[in-house]
DNA sequence: ATCAAAACCCGCCAAT
DNA sequence: TGATTGGCGGGTTTTG
């Protein structure tokens, strides 16, 4: 436990404090992030980072203010021991049209219930409210989940299902899009989430361009199952491009085509075309070999198997491969085998282009 | 390295 | 009337 490390984050100056103030009040969308001590930090900084900062990359007539806010203005000691400077009051709730709710450690935590009330008063008023991790606790706790699907850190999924019966939560799932209540699973699926909140907002070619600036991939999906140390029962995803997507990945080395995937999920080829390119900001070509080249990686680390076996395990001839291979990567398999040998899973971020 | 065939992509349009 | 859908044409990319 790290009561206290004498780390101390502050706002740079009290000119930049109102000049944030002036774009909370300027912004179409204001975005306020709700603190109290024990919040965790890394949440925190996604939706800092994702909302906060003018991102010229995106390319957009306008981007969220971002606002920090606890009960009232001034320090919050987060759970890593350090203490954040909440800027707002809890007035910026009530100016926000998105909520977040970051996670905390709720069997020692308990939420301000001044905050809890301020959130629940502005749902009512229409605010999307939005949470991460262990943040569905107090979204639960406020009935705001009451009936609904959701999701939270897939560690405590079932003390949250124990907890509030009227929940249906989903385990599996990196995030759920509820409307007007969103939940993300546990930490970078806040990432996920976020993202895929700039996509609704601005569309997928805008939650792309993000999300190459912050080295992530634009849309994972397969959901939480992955990290799950016990099996979960599968929930397959109601989505058709996502089911589609789920069906790929398993029968890769079938060499699926467009056609099968469109057939798979009940869609004319053309529309399958269209419902894919918009969820994912790719045509579903482009993203298959994109597939392909990213799972070809982990084989290339961790076997030993020829080239020739990974292409085919992709679904790809060897030619193929190898030139699909260059064109993402800009490097041989075989040279990325001898310079990833041993080390850590490396995915790159090429998800627009290609 | 080259090339024909196949697959893919996407604007457009008419029909729901 | 506006949104969604499925087919077509044909330029582009991929395959073998």
């Amino acid at each position: 436990m790290a009561g206290s490390c004498g780390v101390r984050l502050v706002p740079a100056s009290d000119a930049n404090v109102a000049d944030r103030y002036d774009r909370v009040m300027s912004s179409p969308h204001r975005v306020a992030c709700v603190a109290f001590d024990g919040v965790v930090a890394f949440e925190l900084g996604i939706v800092a980072d994702l909302f906060g900062p003018p991102r010229p990359e995106a390319a957009v007539d306008w981007w969220y203010a971002f606002a920090l806010c606890a009960v009232a203005p001034g320090p919050v000691r987060v759970a890593g021991g350090f203490d954040v400077i909440a800027a707002h009051g809890l007035e910026a709730v009530e100016r926000a049209d998105t909520v977040v709710v970051c996670g905390f450690a709720v069997e020692h935590v308990e939420p301000p219930p001044a905050l809890v009330a301020a959130i629940v008063a502005a749902h009512t008023r229409g605010t999307r409210i939005v949470s991460i991790c262990t943040g569905a606790f107090l979204l639960a706790a406020a009935g705001l989940l009451d009936g609904r699907e959701a999701t939270t850190h897939w560690r405590w999924a079932d003390r949250l299902q124990a907890r509030f019966p009227r929940v249906r939560v989903n385990p599996s799932v990196l995030y759920v899009d509820g409307g007007d209540v969103l939940t993300a699973a546990g930490k970078a699926a806040g990432i996920d989430l976020c993202l895929h909140i700039i996509r609704s907002d601005h569309g997928a070619d805008v939650a792309n361009r993000v999300a190459r600036g912050m080295v992530v991939s634009a849309h994972r999906d397969g959901g939480q199952a992955q990290f799950i140390e016990l099996p979960v029962a599968p929930t397959p995803l109601d989505d058709p491009i996502g089911r589609a997507m789920d069906f790929a990945r398993g029968r890769l080395a079938q060499r699926v085509s467009v056609r099968d995937l469109a057939r798979h999920a009940h869609l004319s080829p053309r529309q399958f075309e269209r419902r894919f390119q918009s969820a994912t900001g790719l045509a579903p070509g482009r993203w298959l070999t994109r597939t392909r080249i990213e799972s070809s990686l982990a084989l290339l680390e961790s076997d030993a198997r020829p080239v020739e076996d990974v292409a085919a395990a992709v679904g790809l001839s060897p030619a193929g491969f190898r030139r699909h291979f260059r064109a993402h990567l800009e490097i041989s398999p075989s040279a990325y085998r001898r310079q990833f040998r041993g080390t850590a899973h490396f995915t790159p971020a090429r998800n627009a282009s290609t």
